[in-house]
This record gives C-alpha cells, sequence and structure tokens, in this order.
DNA sequence: CGCAGTCTTGAGACAGATCAACTCACGTGG
DNA sequence: CCACGTGAGTTGATCTGTCTCAAGACTGCG
C-alpha cells in the first residue's frame, strides 16, 4: 500500500485524499520481459514502485522494428492510454526491462477522486506541463542531433534519472539493449555502438560488461549533447 | 474581452470563473515578424485570438540556424515559462508568423483561480496531457522518418489545424517560410524544397504562389507520412 | 565448457547536408 | 501601371554521416 501513496505527485503523499486514491488501485509485479496487458476499454495511470520499463509500440507489418517511445523508472507516473480501436495506429505496451512493481489506477476515476482536492489536481497538472516541457525539448533537438550528440544526450538523461547525477563523475547500470536505445534514439545498434567506441576512446566514457557505464564527466557529455532549455505548450503543435 | 473567454478550455468559457479569469489577462497586438518580449520574471499562459505564430529559439553562438519548437494559431493555448536563469539555456520566445491578437496571463495567478473550479483544473490538465501525447508521438516519428515522411506529415497536420480538413481534398496557405519549415522539421530548405517538389510531381500537393497549397487527397499523404497513434506519459523520459 | 544471443567492427550504399548558381514572387518606387 | 530589385525559393553537383549488409568477438547463461 505504500506503492500507493508514493505513486500520487510529490508533496500530497500525505494528504486526505490520497487514502482514498489508494482504494481504487491495484498492485502488480511485472517479470523482466512481461508487458503490461492493455486494456482496450480505459486510460490508466501507472506508477513503477521499483524496477525499470519501456513504453514501446508493438511491431507493426510496416515498422521495420519496434519503436521505443520512452524509459521509465522508479518513481515515475506513467499515462497509460487505452488502445487505440483505429488499426493503423500503432498498439504501445509498457514493457518490464527488470522485474518491476507497479500500481495501476483507472484514470477516470483517479482523477475524479483528486479532482476533489485542487492541490491534488494542479500538482499532477504541473508534474504533466513539467513533462510536455522535456518532451518539447527533446523532439526538437532530436531532429537536428547527430548520432553522437543523441548517444551523450542519452548517457546525460539517464546518469540524471539513475544515478541522480548532473555533473562530476558518476557510475550506473543501464537496464535496456542497445537495440532498445536505438530504438528509442532512432538509430541503429550499430550507429549505438560506434558512438560508444567513439566516446570511449574520447575518454568521455568506460564500459563493463554489456551494462555498466561510468561517465567521468558529465557535464563535459552535456556540452557534446549541446544541452539547452525550451519551452511548454497546452496544445497540440504542427 | 471575448478574446478572454475563448481563452479558457473548451466547455468552460460560460463557467462563473471565467469573469475572474478575464480580470488579471491583457490584450495584446504582435505585428508580423516581432517577438513577444519574454518575461524573466514568471510563466505566462498566452492564447492566440488571431492570427499565427512560432515559438522559436533565439540563435545563439554554437547552433547555426534558429529552431523552431511548434507553431501555434488562432484558438491555441500556449506556456510560455520564464527566460532561465541559466545563461547555457537557450532562449525562447514567441514569434507572430502574421499579425496577432494575443491574450496574456500570468500562470501562476491563472492557476490560482482556475484552481476554485475542480473541473476547470481538470480540463486544463486534460488538455496538457492532449498535448504531451502528440508531443510525444511526434518525438517518436520524427526520430526515423524520411524528409518526405516529415513534409507529408506537415502538410497533413497544417491540413488539420489550418483548413480543420482530415481527409479528401483542401487549400490553404502556408504562413511560415520554408525555413520555419525546415528549422521545425529538423531539414534543410534545398531538402524542404526538393521533397515538395517530388511530392507536386506525385500529384499529391500543389502549389500557388510562395504559400498557397493545395492537397487533393490528404488522406493519401496521411499514408505515406505513417501516421500512427501513440501514448503520453507524465514524466520527464529518457 | 559450450552455445546463443548481444555487441563490436568493417566495407559499401544511400539519404540528406552543403556549397553554388539561378529563377521567380512580391513589394517598392518611379 | 509597370519596371525593378531584393530576398525567397528552386535546382544542380558534391560530400559527409548514417544505414545496410556481413563477419567476427565477447558476455552471460545453461
Amino acid at each position: 500500500m505504500a506503492a500507493f501513496r508514493a505513486a500520487l505527485p510529490p508533496g500530497t503523499d500525505a494528504h486526505p485524499v490520497a487514502a482514498r486514491l489508494c482504494a481504487i488501485g491495484y498492485c502488480l509485479h511485472l517479470p523482466k520481459g512481461e508487458a503490461l496487458d492493455p486494456d482496450p476499454r480505459e486510460d490508466r495511470l501507472v506508477h513503477i514502485a521499483s524496477g525499470a520499463a519501456k513504453l514501446a509500440a508493438q511491431p507493426l507489418a510496416d515498422a521495420p522494428r519496434g519503436q521505443v517511445l520512452a524509459f521509465h523508472f522508479a518513481g515515475d507516473m506513467i499515462s497509460v492510454l487505452r488502445q487505440s480501436a483505429v488499426e493503423s495506429w500503432g498498439n504501445f505496451r509498457l514493457v518490464a526491462l527488470t522485474d518491476c512493481e507497479l500500481a495501476v489506477f483507472p484514470a477516470e476515476h483517479f482523477l475524479d477522486i483528486a479532482q476533489t482536492d485542487p492541490a491534488v489536481l494542479r500538482s499532477v497538472l504541473a508534474r504533466s506541463l513539467q513533462a510536455l516541457h522535456r518532451s518539447r525539448t527533446r523532439m526538437m533537438q532530436m531532429g537536428h542531433k547527430s548520432a553522437q550528440q543523441r548517444i551523450a544526450d542519452f548517457l546525460v538523461s539517464m546518469a540524471e534519472r539513475l544515478a541522480g547525477c548532473t555533473q562530476g563523475s558518476c557510475t550506473f547500470a543501464l537496464p535496456m539493449s542497445r537495440r532498445d536505445i536505438g530504438d528509442s534514439l532512432g538509430l541503429t545498434i550499430e550507429t549505438v555502438s560506434r558512438q560508444l567506441t567513439e566516446l570511449r576512446e574520447a575518454g568521455l566514457v568506460a564500459t563493463e560488461g554489456r551494462s555498466k557505464v561510468a561517465l567521468p564527466d558529465v557535464a563535459a557529455l552535456a556540452r557534446i549533447a549541446g544541452r539547452q532549455g525550451s519551452q511548454a505548450s497546452m496544445t497540440p503543435e504542427n
């Protein structure tokens, strides 16, 4: 049940409505490699209590390889939209990269309750605007970034999210495969591998085994990635 | 003042709090080519009553060309974040592509008032989640789309937003330059031009003058663009 | 220890960028 | 109203970066 409280936006987990929100969710263990089976009827909000997961497209006929929308880790709150009735649309699913502990809420019901406390709802809004802000920034940047910049950006993001590190040096394990990395960055596994090699030769990355990486200078990587701030908007664009 | 009411989320413009929201905003005429001068102190919500605008990065020293985050048209509600104190971050500004009528609200104050009515706040949340959803989809798709697919996708989006057309044929005028299009798609103006030529030769696009375009078969373009659905999340990704 | 799958490395192909003319639309002033 | 000039747009030739195809090497598992 503690997971349910943690699923609420920061600063509201001790709030009176928290108990009511807990009542409508359920816990779920998702083993490594398994997918959260999609519910065609309603949107859901998923909180990752522990583990790592990817939001990925099911390999379609016209899509040569599965596309990865995003990676999510412990503490993340994800909005999993119901599967579209439109056939041509891809079906996206949450797939566990490692064993995961999840808390799942029906979105409508969750918001109905959150709505009774404006502060909670506003907190959720702030969170989604922040996500939009970062998504926007990334979208734009990805549009004109080289493979090396994308890899550098990816590593900096992972350092921040997996090791809570934004400068200096850090070491952590990547829970996803090279293929997943490539699919999320729009690159092939060969290019991912080559760029990692280049960064390694430049002394900016050290690798051990398949997943462990060490970044001696996160700030230098961020500089290569050309990290910049951006804006958020509340309307669909382009 | 009518513009203020229209700035509210759909379905709430007749609501009691609407009047209070109107009281804190102000109208502004932004001539073509001019930028909304940024306020370093607070975030703002901007409603475009009429006209077209782009959200673009100021040309930085290390950025060869200004990058376009998104285009916005009449009816759009935009969240313009305050300029970051961090120097290395790009400063983004709203620039008018045509003469614009804007309604500007201080974000904090706006939400303080909207918060008094959960339904309004929830409507704003739904709107931002939708924006996030589409931003996410685009980001992923852009990662592995060809130049022709990006142009086709762009044209379909514009048909939808400027002419309210999702299938059949339609004609409209693009308010932005080829450079703006390229900057928003991560392509050069030469590539934009070449792809438009190819689509023209394929009979999928007709152009007249600099800005007018006719799409005989929007659905066919959407097919080329490889349009698919996706998911939304409330947490920053990658 | 050996197998299977992941990762790395190499050679050639292709899409898009870059550099460079050239053409045309549109606004301006005669 | 038309001639003109400027900047936007188009088109062409070449070059670079990433994908593709193809082996090979390592990791981690049984």
